[in-house]
DNA sequence: TAACTGTTTGCGTGAAACACGGAAATTCAT
DNA sequence: ATGAATTTCCGTGTTTCACGCAAACAGTTA
């Protein structure tokens, strides 16, 4: 009996997929949380061999929350499933630990086909996904040339803290009352981030953030 | 019997939610879409009762896809399936002529149920809906009392010009070389809105200006 | 262990943007 | 033609931004 664990933000969805896999009579959805820290709180003491994750956001918190799921149950398999198709976000969720990875054009029986092959000890990916890890990987044996122009700069967790306050219309002199730091700082943290991005104004920064759900409209 | 369409960009969830929904006799899954332009090229010459759609973003854009839905198969009831509670993009969905709304704590059987309400000519707000329309509409018919601090201020043809261009990431000298106009007049135009709209913060004024559509995101 | 990379923290300086208040010229409807 | 709103602009002081620099620290790799 394979054990299974689901995490979606909308209890339908977990429900749906919890519905996709009851009949299958080696399967079984122990079952299902709304995030990852729901999750961890809920499978204390159970033994799990598969959890399925639907990601809906794609930026690095929710890589940190794979990461640190993987770190405190480590012997758990993770499935992710996921609308991107982003190779950076993809290459980050292997990284963090993942064992498998969907995306949306996925159906039922690539869900139990992963299933089974990470069941089995090895690795799954969909279709499109392998081309893409492959790309990468050739790519980045490739890449010792041109390393300087693809960098695949990420947010560090502090330059998330700041865009979010940012976001929420405080001063940099309230962001750095909240964060405990100089006003200086928060200078420097937001400019880094223009750097990384490459956004000019503050108002591109503000698009980006509402475009990857760093900051609420 | 009912017949429903499922819209959900993942491929997986739909199959989820016909399963959650293949054992009920009254109701028939008639097929799947990823999206709204998918579905209507779908149900072409199909007489469908109840589509429910899965939104992921709560942009304008969507709103404008199911106003669009809702123009070309105006006799299909919808049935909005969203993680979102904004209060601005519930009462969007509902303007834009859904007849119901769940948010991501429904379950199956409100699902089932919002399906079996809508069949029979009513609409259907999850709970937590409920009361945000309640408040909203509160909040409207009080509104007579004191217009005067509500006032509707509009933005003035120049206000809205500047806005734009400032919401194309331009700085203010550049956008008063483009209207031949001094810097100064531009801050004057900002802060002349800022004040309208009772914003504090430039994140302020470019979330207000995606909400309306002055700029593009 | 040493070297390297990246994060977090901060400063100096000058330019740009913003807050607040005032004000003249123009348009436009009553 | 008088009043209301719009469009134009300035003075003054504060805040934020751009660009560069750099120390302290953590994690990784050689």
């Amino acid at each position: 009996m394979i054990k299974i664990f689901i995490v979606d933000d909308h209890q339908i969805v977990c429900q749906g997929l919890e519905a996709l896999l009851r009949d299958i009579s080696e399967i079984e959805v122990v079952g299902c949380a709304s995030d990852i820290p729901n999750l961890m709180s809920q499978i204390k003491g159970h033994y799990i061999h598969i959890c399925v994750i639907n990601v809906y956001e794609t930026n690095e918190e929710e890589i940190e929350k794979i990461k640190q799921l993987k770190r405190e149950v480590p012997n758990m398999n993770l499935l992710i499933l996921s609308m991107s198709r982003s190779k950076d976000f993809i290459l980050k969720t292997l990284k963090a630990g993942a064992k498998g990875y969907l995306t949306k054009d996925a159906d039922r029986s690539e869900l139990i086909e992963a299933i089974y092959t990470i069941r089995g000890g090895y690795d799954y990916y969909a279709k499109p996904i392998t081309n893409i890890i492959l790309k990468n990987y050739l790519r980045e044996t490739d890449a010792e040339h041109q390393l300087q122009d693809q960098k695949e700069k990420s947010l560090s967790t502090r330059e998330v803290e700041v865009l979010k306050l940012f976001g929420q219309s405080l001063t940099n002199k309230q962001i750095a009352d909240k964060l405990f730091i100089s006003v200086r700082t928060v200078e420097s943290h937001k400019t880094n981030v223009m750097k990384k991005l490459n956004l000019k104004t503050t108002v591109d920064l503000v698009k980006f953030a509402i475009k990857n759900n760093i900051i609420e409209i």
